[in-house]
This record gives structure tokens, C-alpha cells and sequence, in this order.
DNA sequence: CAGCTATTTGGCAATATGGCAAAATAGCAA
DNA sequence: TTGCTATTTTGCCATATTGCCAAATAGCTG
């Protein structure tokens, strides 16, 4: 690996930071297991829906997440599963 | 892997936002070379020592880092080494 | 002790973020 | 077209974060 520039780093940390929030990981999480509308992840959360649809807005910009239109549903899916291996990794330290 | 709870992502994401800076990214990959003081850093990130220190304390509360006090210096290291792995992943992400 | 270096802390202004609600948009069906 | 549902966008406000400077603290040396 060699080394980053500060480019590198901000656009690591983008992506970092769209997950660094709990309700993004609930979901990242539950887009593990499949995909998933915005409505039933309303239900999943609690949040206003609008809410969630701006975490998910946040998601996709980081490119961790994408939409498929079906009907009048968008489904969300997982692009980098990888992010819940880290996720993992992360529980491990606190226990 | 079983459900988690509300608190389980906020623990979470209280790591991951202590990641979820360019600077503190920096640091990191840093520490995972060698151990450095706050002064060696401070040349690295080229920010004010204040500021070098305090995302030191960020990461140091999320557990990440600790220090450890060897003359007038403290030495940082890095208690988490897979948190790298994790940068490294979506690296490959955005490319 | 005084004087020095390394580091942390407090305060502040600028900026970013989270979440609610209202308005706007997209697609479906009659 | 109108009406309906699902979703997104926008505006607003409260709160949190960032990074600088100055002051305070911790430990060393003489």
C-alpha cells in the first residue's frame, strides 16, 4: 500500500462518515439480508420518513447503497458488504 | 451474528465517527507504522498542535488509540489495527 | 525552586449535521 | 385528465464539530 495523499484520506473519511451514524448502520444492516423500500425501513427505524430518506440520500452519495425503482416502491440494496466486516471488527473492541 | 439494539449501533457509530475524519485517518495509518508523539504528527498533518491533539483525544475516547508517557513525550499507538482493513476496503470501493 | 518543552484544555466563530414538517415529484389507475 | 400512494426535496432550527489562539498543565533539568 502506498502512501495517500489528503485527497485519499477526505474521500475515505466521506465514506466513513456516512456510516457514522446508528440509524445508517441499522440500516446498512438490514440491507445486508436484502433489499428493502423506504417505507419498511421507516417502520425498521422509526423515524419520520423523510428522515430516513435522507440517510439513505447519505448512503447513496457514498456510494455504499443503491436504488432500483419498482412500481411506486425504490428498492435500496447493499453495494459493499464489506462495511458490516468492519462493523464486526468494531464490536469486538468495546466487549 | 445476532440482532443488535439500538445501543449496539450507537456504540458503533461513535467508533466509526472518531474514524470519520481526513486528519484523523492520517494519525491512524500513522500509528499503525510505529508509535509517535504528538509533535511527529503535528509535522505530518501540519495542523496546529491543539488540533493534532485533540483528535488524538477523539480517537483515544473511542477507544482506537493510547498513549503512554515516556519522558516528555507521550507515545500514541494504535490499539486497533483493523480498523485499517477497513479503510483498505473501500478504498476499492471508489476506484 | 525557576525555566524549559510537550501536551492538553477552554473559548470562540464558522461550518456541518439531524430531524421534523410542508411542499414537490414520480408513478399507477380510473 | 384527476386522484392516490410512495418517495424526495426543501426550509427551518437546534445541536455538534472543526480548528485556531491563548492559557493551563505535566514532566524534565539544573
Amino acid at each position: 500500500m502506498k502512501a495517500k495523499t489528503k485527497d485519499d484520506y477526505a474521500a475515505q473519511a466521506s465514506v466513513i462518515k456516512a456510516m457514522a451514524h446508528p440509524t445508517r448502520l441499522l440500516i446498512l444492516n438490514s440491507l445486508k439480508k436484502k433489499e428493502t423500500c423506504v417505507c419498511e425501513l421507516r417502520d425498521l427505524v422509526g423515524d419520520d420518513i423523510s428522515t430516513v430518506s435522507k440517510h439513505l440520500l447519505v448512503l447513496k452519495n457514498a456510494g455504499l447503497v443503491a436504488a432500483r425503482r419498482e412500481g411506486n416502491w425504490l428498492r435500496y440494496r447493499l453495494l459493499c458488504p464489506c462495511v458490516l466486516n468492519f462493523a464486526d471488527c468494531l464490536a469486538g473492541l468495546k466487549k
